[in-house]
RNA sequence: UCAGUCGGCCGGACGGCCGCUCCGGCGAUCACCGAAAGGUGGCUGGAGAGGAAAGUCCGGGCUCCAUCGACAUACGGUGCCGGAUAACGUCCGGCGGGGGCAACCCCAGGGAAAGUGCCACAGAGAACGAACCGCUUCCCCAUCCGAAAGGAAGGGGCAGCAAGGGUGAAAAGGUGCGGUAAGAGCGCACCGCGGGUCCGGCAACGGAUCCGGCAUGGCAAACCACACCGGGAGCAAGACCGAAUAGGGACGGCUACGCGGGCAGCUCGCUGAAAGGCGAUAACGCCGCGGGAGCGAUGUCGGGCUCUCGCCGUCCGGGUAGGUUGCUCGAGGCAAUGUGCAAACAUUGCCCCAGAGGAAUGGCCGUCACGUACCAUUCGCGAAAGCGGGUGGUGCCCUACAGAACCCGGCUUACAGGCCGGCUGAUGUC
């Protein structure tokens, strides 16, 4: 598994299927590669100040390691972006919300790739 | 003991499980990602946020701005004196003013008789020194008392005055005595102000003394004048490597040239055995001129510099995305000694102490401190209310402010709780 790191893949998972929890959003896009899963945090400045953000990231990287591998799938990438819940939402409720979200962005995902093309556009 | 004041320090500890980044060692010299540059991956040892890492407000180092040099203008900053420092708007020591019983604290603390400007409201008057109420001599009118001289209160006029009242943030030196019709630095004493001389101090300034009766505010965080300082931009600086696309150079072709010049280095012809000679041509190159574009915030002077002046196919260099580097040994820490009132400096010894880059330094849990609230119990003092302390249990907070981003010196702002020391005042005991 590895990190996202360039800002044009963020982009292209903005874009892609997306499902919303109570501490964060996850995003998926599926891509045309065979690498590993890769795996992207953001923590925008409305969050709160640095110190915030930088604890709400780490919480979420503890998050995707006690995860199991099998619930995300091959060849994907994901990005979790954190919201202020995160800081002090508890830590198994925040697991058991991160795996319910997958397995949603799961139900959605197969065949559904024009619904989840559409989705962003909306906020815009 | 209480109250205050100044300075310094810490800012949870230990353990378990699972991780992250960097450095060193060992190992594979292999696999994966990428077009490439390059990156990722194993085991093991070590290191890994702050006093403010923050705000980005000053000062530097470093880097670039084609080569920036002088002068000036503009703009910005600083503003008691001396010292410290690489430098500063910082720090230290003084001086002056203000506050506090004191320790101590605060001060944007140079120039207002260079000039311009402003001083609301109130008030008569707010800066070519003013006269509302008022005070006073004299003259006139008329009333009362009185035999008269004269006295009392009132109105008007010509003058004098600035004491008292009133307004205001501020009213033209202050207080007292003399003086006068009433008054006034009109005169005198003290204080204040200005000037001179002498003494002390490197200086800011202080002290003494003499002279001048002394109208001549406040605001320069209003313009301004004076002195001093500052070129600009910033690690997203800069350096190296390096796709796609657009543009540039070389070669080949098409017959395209801003102007002019002469030249044979390249070219062609003739000649010669060759070296070379003669001639032609000039589109490359060279020289000159010209046009255009670009060159510090601006100007002048100087010195100049770079690019450019046809189109199509192959190769090459600059550059963007991206990658690597810059990147942490430094005005570095700690200790001792010496110098200095101190800031600090010098010498010697020891130490190496984060280097990320969608951004590591963590997540979860346990135990224990610390703090706090409640309950129980117990001890001391006390008539009691209550106060102070110990022990145990439970809950809460399970830490405040806050996360390095090239590096240093400062300033400013935020901060739960705690520790240590100096000094001052009050009270009690011996």
């Amino acid at each position: 598994m590895d990190r996202l790191r360039q800002r044009a893949d963020f982009l292209a998972v903005a874009n892609g299927a997306r499902v919303n929890s109570a501490a964060f959003v996850v995003q998926s896009r599926r891509r045309e590669d065979l690498g590993p899963i890769r795996i992207g945090f953001t923590v925008t400045r409305k969050n709160g100040t640095a110190t915030e953000r930088n604890r709400i990231r780490r919480r979420l990287r503890e998050l995707v390691k006690r995860l199991d591998v099998i619930s995300m799938r091959p060849h994907h990438d994901y990005v979790l972006v954190g919201r202020r819940a995160a800081l002090d939402r508890d830590f198994a409720a925040m697991l058991d919300d991160l795996r319910s979200a997958l397995h949603r962005l799961e139900r959605q995902g197969p065949g559904s790739t024009e619904t989840a093309r559409r989705q962003p556009k909306k906020p815009d």
